[in-house]
DNA sequence: TGCGTGATATTCT
DNA sequence: GAATATCACGCAG
């Protein structure tokens, strides 16, 4: 798949299994237009969501909702939830069609638009905070939940972009477990696999 | 280190 | 219908 750089994602880029999703994005560049005017920022850390985590008990099979339905939407549909009464958090829907497995974006590191992040992101100590986090990333480039269910292959007001050398030469991919858990008996039940650019100072935290 | 915040899903009467 | 438990976080202190 060879692709020019700044052209946007088309759906069999997004077409893939959560995991290698969650690496191609790793790099790429995460676009927001707002009345003609770009935000955008390359994501630096990525995690795959293979099945729905509504609650953590319960194994959340196959269950379907109003909220959930853009999750089961073709591959590149965004997926954008608010929770704990103040955030945002954004998704990009993998795999088929009715199949619920999402990439949550945990971080960009800002690319245009600065000045648009820093009004929204009043408040930030540093621009590295700026998308460091998902909460703050949705917040950063004005992502709610009018949003949801967007196509992402399609959509002028939200994409993905190839991005040129995205990791660049001291940028590695590395996987991480999730927080807390690296090594050993990993749960079935919770493959959350976490993938950052190991070195950017953009991380939500820093990869060790 | 705690706690606010509000939408959602589940569990009641 | 109504009540309550939960949540993949961010920030004040």
């Amino acid at each position: 798949m060879s692709a020019a750089v700044g052209e946007q994602w088309g759906r069999s880029d997004y077409a893939t299994d959560p995991v290698t999703l969650a690496k191609r994005l790793s790099g790429a560049l995460l676009v927001r237009v707002e009345r003609g005017r770009r935000v955008s920022g390359i994501n630096v850390e990525t995690e795959a969501y293979l099945g729905v985590r509504v609650r953590a008990a319960h194994s959340f099979g196959g269950r379907r909702t109003a909220r959930t339905e853009p999750m089961y939407g073709p591959a590149g549909t965004a997926y954008v939830y608010f929770t704990y009464g103040m955030h945002h958090c954004m998704n990009v829907v993998a795999g088929e069609v009715d199949e619920p497995v999402a990439v949550l974006l945990r971080a960009l590191a800002p690319e245009e638009g600065l000045g648009a992040m820093r009004r929204r992101r009043e408040g930030a100590a540093r621009d590295t905070l700026l998308c460091a986090g998902p909460g703050r990333l949705c917040r950063a480039l004005g992502i709610d939940r009018a949003l949801s269910g967007v196509d992402m292959a399609r959509s002028s007001a939200l994409f993905v972009e190839h991005a040129r050398d995205p990791a660049g030469p001291t940028l590695r991919l590395v996987r991480t477990a999730r927080i807390g858990v690296e090594g050993a008996g990993q749960p079935a039940a919770s493959r959350l696999l976490r993938w950052c650019l190991r070195g950017s100072p953009h991380l939500s935290r820093p990869v060790r």
